[in-house]
RNA sequence: GCGCCAGUAGCUCAGUCGGAUAGAGCGCCGGUCUACGAAACCGGAGGUCACAGGUUCGAAUCCUGUCUGGCGCACCA
C-alpha cells in the first residue's frame, strides 16, 4: 500500500519525539490555509503544548529545527516554518513530487486498496424488498448504497458477501398472488376485483400476462372461484416472476448479489418455529394474552414484542429472528443490515435477537439510509402505491441514466434525506457533478493517447506550477478518502473525493501542458496523468459508475 | 410524550475522533478557445454554521437546553 506521506509523518514524528520526549499518537496533516503557506501543514504542536506544559509554538519551532537539522529530510523538505498559533508549514521538493508521482502512475488502480485496518469477512444485506411490486426510489438509494459500499468494503480488503432477504411469506405475498389472480381472470375476460389493501398497479397486469405466457389458461378454473391450489401456483409464479424482474432492474443498475435467502425458507424448514423455541427455552420468549413475546426489554429494547400473534400466525420479526440467527451462525465477522429509515426502531430489536440468541449483538451493524423524495416543477412529488404513481428504479434509470442515478444517490451522506430534483436531473444532466468527473477522465486518456513512450527524466523538473502540486496533494488524499469511506461506511466520501481530485485536474491541465514538454517536465506530467486518470476509474468503479475515454 | 436523522451561501449539500480567513456544485455577475477535449478554467458577489448557554489556547465540530423539519414508536411488512 502506497502512502505518500509515510515518511514525511515519521520524520516529524521523530522530530516530535525529540522535542517533548514521547512520539504523539498521530500526527495530523493537512493543506495549509493558503497555496503561499506551503504543500502541508501540520497542527501537532498545539496538540502537545498541554501535555508539554510548553506554549505550541516553542514546540513547533523545536520540532522545525529538529527537521531542518535531520539530513533524512533533505530528499523532501524544502522549506518549514511555524506560522499562526503553531502550525508547522511545510514545502515540499520537485523531487518528492516526481518521485511520488511515479510511484502512483507505476501502481496505477491498486493505489489506495487494502487500508482496512483489520480486515473481516463481511456480510452485507441490502434492498431486501418484498417482492410483491418494483423498486422504487428508496430502494434505488439502497442499492446504489449497499452496492457501492460492498465495492469499497472488498477493495479496502474485507471479504464481502451480498444477500437480498426475500419477503416471500405471509399476509402481503398472498395479497399479491390474489391480486395476480384477479389481473390473470381478467385476460380471460372474467372481472374479478384486486382483493382490499391489494395490489393495483399496472406492473401486476403485466406479471399476470407473463404468467399467461407460462401456462396459458391452465389456471383459469371451470369453477366460478379458483381454489386454493390455484391460488398457490399462480402466487409462486408471480412472486418468481416479480423477483427476475428485480434482478433484472438491479443488474441494470449493475447491482449483483452473492445470495437471495427466502424466507419461506425458513418457515418451510421449521426454522422460525425452532426459533421460537430457542428463545423459550432461555426465557427469553413467553405466553402472554394469548400471544408468544420475546422478552426484547432485557436486552436494551423499550418493549417485548410479539412473535406469535394471536390468531397462531407468526410476525415479520419471528422470521427475523431465525433469520439473523441463521446469518450470526454463518461464522461472518460482521453482519451489516442496510435499512430504509422507516426500520430504524428495529435496531434495538435485532440486537436483542442476536444477544438472546447467544451471539455478540456487536457484530451486527445496522446502516440506516434516510428517505428520497423527488422534486418536480419545484414541488415534493406525491407517490402512492395504490394511485400507482410510484416511479420506480426502472423509471428512473430510463430517464436520468445509470451513471447519474447511482452518482447523485450516493454522492450525499445517506445520514441525509435526499431530495432530487428530476427536472434539474434531466434539463441539467450535463451539469450534473458525474460528468465533471467522467470528463475528466475522458480529457486525461485523451491527453495519454497523445503520448508515445516514456520520456527518460534525467531529474525532477526544476520548477513546479502550483497546480501540479495541488494534483500530487489531491492524489495523496485519495487513502485517506478510502479509508473514511470503509470506517463509516460512508461511499458519498468516495463521491467528494473524486469531485475535488477532478477539480485539481481540470485546473492543472488549464495551466499545464503534457505533450511537447521538455522530457523532465513531461515525464513528471506525463505520471501525474497516469495517476489520475487510473484514481479516476478506480474511483468511479467503486461507486458503479462508467469511466469513460471519450464522452 | 419517547426515539433516530437532520437544520451550514438564493437552491442542493460537503466539512462533525476540535485547529489558521467555513467549502463545493447549481444559480447570479465578469473574464478565457490560432497549443494536449470550453461537458473546462479564472475572478467576483453571496454566511449571526437554527437559537441560548457551557467546556478550551482554539468550537460548524464536544456537552446541556430550546426551537423547526423528516421518519418511526403494531398481535403491518
Amino acid at each position: 500500500m502506497t502512502d505518500l506521506l509515510h515518511q514525511i509523518r515519521s520524520a516529524i514524528a521523530a522530530a516530535a519525539t525529540a522535542v517533548v520526549g514521547a512520539p504523539p499518537p498521530v500526527i495530523p496533516l493537512a493543506a495549509p490555509a493558503s497555496a503561499e503557506m506551503g504543500d502541508l501543514a501540520s497542527p501537532v504542536a498545539m496538540a502537545l503544548a498541554k501535555a508539554a506544559k510548553r506554549p505550541p509554538r516553542d514546540i513547533a519551532e523545536a520540532i522545525a529545527t529538529a527537521l531542518r537539522d535531520d539530513p533524512g529530510t533533505a530528499a523532501w523538505l524544502a522549506r518549514v516554518e511555524v506560522a499562526g498559533p503553531g502550525f508547522l508549514n511545510m514545502t515540499l521538493t520537485p523531487s518528492w513530487f516526481a518521485a511520488s508521482a511515479a510511484r502512483l502512475a507505476a501502481e496505477g488502480g491498486s493505489y489506495g486498496s487494502g487500508t482496512a485496518a483489520r480486515p473481516e469477512d463481511v456480510l452485507l444485506e441490502f434492498v431486501s424488498a418484498n417482492p410483491t411490486g418494483p423498486l422504487h426510489v428508496g430502494h434505488a438509494r439502497q442499492a446504489a448504497y449497499g452496492d457501492s459500499l460492498a465495492r469499497i468494503l472488498a477493495f479496502a480488503g474485507h471479504t464481502v458477501t451480498r444477500e437480498y432477504y426475500t419477503n416471500d411469506f405471509g399476509r402481503q405475498m398472498r395479497l399479491f398472488g390474489a391480486s395476480v389472480a384477479a389481473r390473470y381472470a381478467g385476460l380471460f375476460g372474467v372481472e374479478r376485483p384486486v382483493p382490499e389493501g391489494g395490489y393495483n398497479g399496472d406492473y401486476v397486469v403485466a406479471i399476470a400476462e407473463a404468467v399467461r405466457e407460462e401456462v396459458g389458461d391452465a389456471l383459469m378454473p371451470a369453477a366460478a372461484e379458483p381454489t386454493g391450489a390455484v391460488i398457490d401456483d399462480l402466487t409462486e409464479r408471480g412472486e418468481r416472476l416479480m423477483l427476475a424482474s428485480i434482478a433484472d432492474t438491479l443488474a441494470r443498475f449493475r447491482v449483483g448479489f452473492d445470495a437471495w435467502f427466502s424466507e419461506r425458507t425458513l418457515h418451510d424448514g421449521g426454522r422460525v418455529r425452532e426459533g421460537i423455541a430457542t428463545l423459550q427455552a432461555a426465557g427469553d420468549a413467553y405466553e402472554a394474552e394469548g400471544a408468544v413475546w420475546f422478552r426484547a426489554s432485557a436486552y436494551g429494547d423499550e418493549k417485548d414484542r410479539v412473535l406469535v400473534r394471536g390468531d397462531g400466525d407468526t410476525t415479520y420479526l419471528a422470521s427475523d429472528v431465525a433469520y439473523h440467527l441463521d446469518k450470526a451462525g454463518r461464522g461472518h465477522d460482521r453482519l451489516i443490515d442496510v435499512l430504509g429509515a422507516d426500520h430504524h426502531g428495529y435496531i434495538a430489536r435485532l440486537r436483542a435477537v442476536l444477544e438472546a440468541g447467544g451471539h455478540d449483538p456487536a457484530t451486527l451493524e445496522v446502516t440506516i439510509i434516510q428517505l428520497v423524495s423527488l422534486l418536480e416543477r419545484g414541488e415534493a412529488k406525491k407517490m402512492s402505491k395504490r394511485a400507482g404513481t410510484v416511479v420506480t428504479l426502472s423509471d428512473l434509470i430510463d430517464d436520468i441514466g445509470v451513471d447519474a442515478a447511482r452518482f447523485f444517490l450516493v454522492h450525499r451522506s445517506h445520514e441525509t434525506p435526499l431530495d432530487l430534483d428530476l427536472d434539474l436531473a434531466r434539463e441539467q444532466s450535463q451539469e450534473n457533478p458525474v460528468y465533471y468527473v467522467q470528463y475528466a477522465h475522458a480529457r486525461v486518456c485523451s491527453i495519454l493517447a497523445q503520448v508515445s513512450g516514456t520520456p527518460v527524466a534525467s531529474g525532477p523538473p526544476a520548477e513546479l506550477d502550483p497546480a501540479e502540486r495541488a494534483l500530487v496533494m489531491a492524489l495523496a488524499d485519495w487513502p485517506v478518502a478510502i479509508a473514511e469511506a470503509e470506517e463509516r461506511r460512508a461511499p458519498h466520501r468516495v463521491a467528494a473525493y473524486l469531485i475535488d481530485l477532478a477539480k485539481a485536474f481540470h485546473a492543472f491541465y488549464h495551466r499545464c501542458r503534457v505533450v511537447g514538454e521538455p522530457d523532465d517536465v513531461a515525464a513528471f506530467r506525463i505520471d501525474l496523468c497516469r495517476a489520475t486518470a487510473a484514481t479516476v476509474k478506480t474511483g468511479l468503479d467503486l461507486l458503479g459508475v462508467e469511466a469513460p475515454d471519450r464522452m
